[in-house]
DNA sequence: GAAATAGTGTCTTTCAGACATTATGTT
DNA sequence: AACATAATGTCTGAAAGACACTATTTC
């Protein structure tokens, strides 16, 4: 093992957020156009070089975070999604990034970030359509966000992360539907939702809208689904690789 | 956005591998005894630092394995886990590392590594109870390794990898148990495990032991499972908080 | 009343959990 | 025969999927 940690290959460190949203009935990730070389002018996922030498992963990517969205971190759900590390993946030299993930309800914030990169939403499926319009290794990182985005909606309570403070069953229901790609009988979702416990908490007040009023809940103690909910199968894929081992 | 890699701050990348096997009734885990200091003669994660500059995370997990285990990676399940990064967690100064996850059958194999450490398999259980005996913050490494472990029997057939090449639905069976530390209904265990499909396949052969013999099978095609087999409510645990979040 | 959306109920199928019995080898 | 382990079968209850109906609002 190494004597001297200034013997050792350096490597530049980023963090790069993947933030999601639903938000025109559609899976959203908020990208910044870059302004400079390489990949100028195309669309990258927000984030930056660790700055200061003594700052944490997860401080690092909250920091992005608020600087993106303005919001405090605590607000919102953020966890690491992996390490990309590829040689060739920056032109500019050995880069290793630690992406993290970030669900948010749709809020009329992001526009203006601290700084003068211009942050806007881009629906995931157009932008991993046209793979061309994005910097670096980004598609991937963004295929790979959305996908544990979904995983987590059948484990975890995170499907109220994409909602605001109070929402209907409906609501929720399209979250899951938007995420997943799948529609959803209403009244089996209605029946799961309300008979986990701790997943939904009745506010007691109503929305006052179209049709009938619906129940407003809010988000529950609960943080996983026991027993999961689960996508339907897709017939289509037989499940052979997935790619995920060696 | 940088325009000079140079100017910004670098750290020094490691690659750590938390390989896990069932031997001896047991959930194991390799261990290397650190013969330098810090934390020397304590036990750590066998890795090292990133170090050609143009290599590949994934590529340098595979060959750390290879030099520790003396298997080629093509044999192995190996996914990453994860990337720690806290500023003090390497007194020596600031060391990132990614963490890969390898799943592996009880081999005669990894006594004898490329290089002079003592590698040596530990039992997780009681190497997590005494988290002193573990370098850096080796300990949390451990722990998360090992509820991906757990996770990934669920939802994926990667069971099979602590198995050999051909095994039976009893030794399949182990596993579950000896990873989950949860007891598992032969029966039931069995007729999931062979409904599922592409999970398993009839060599034809048999053993030949104690009792009645039991029909050996190999891996199938199958990497997801469809419904997963999930693990036993724990009801001792209403799921209020993973620590997921932020 | 018509339209829109919310909420409840029922039937069926699938699957997990619990448990008993039979089968096939060794000593 | 005794023992050990493997394999199959049966019953039950929980939950998912499919589907019909009732409820409450706005226009």
């Amino acid at each position: 093992m190494a004597q001297n940690l200034k013997q050792r290959p350096q490597v530049a460190l980023a963090v790069d957020l993947a933030i999601l949203t639903v938000r025109d009935s559609k899976l959203q990730i908020l990208l910044v156009e870059r302004a400079n070389e390489p990949y100028r002018g195309q669309l990258a996922l927000p984030g930056g070089f660790i700055d200061t030498a003594d700052e944490d992963l997860d401080t690092a990517a909250a920091r992005e975070l608020a600087e993106e969205t303005g919001l405090a971190a605590e607000r919102l759900h953020l966890e690491q999604l992996r390490a990309y590390g590829s040689p060739g993946r920056d032109p500019r030299g050995r880069v290793v990034t630690v992406c993290y993930l970030a669900l948010m309800p749709d809020l009329p914030i992001p526009v203006a970030g601290g700084d003068a990169r211009a942050a806007r939403w881009e629906p995931v499926d157009a932008v991993l359509a046209d793979g061309d319009r994005l910097a670096f290794d980004h598609r991937v990182l963004i295929a790979d966000a959305v996908e544990r985005a979904q995983g987590k909606l059948e484990n975890t309570t995170l499907g109220v992360a994409f909602c605001p403070p109070e929402f209907t069953i409906s609501e929720l229901r399209r979250v899951y539907e938007i995420v997943w790609r799948q529609e959803l009988d209403p009244r089996n979702f209605h029946r799961k939702a309300t008979s986990v416990d701790g997943f939904l908490e009745p506010t007691g007040r109503r929305t006052t809208r179209g049709g009938r009023p619906a129940a407003l809940y809010r988000r529950g103690p609960a943080r996983v689904l026991h027993p999961p909910l689960l996508r339907g199968h897709n017939h289509s894929d037989p499940g052979q690789d997935k790619g995920d081992g060696r």
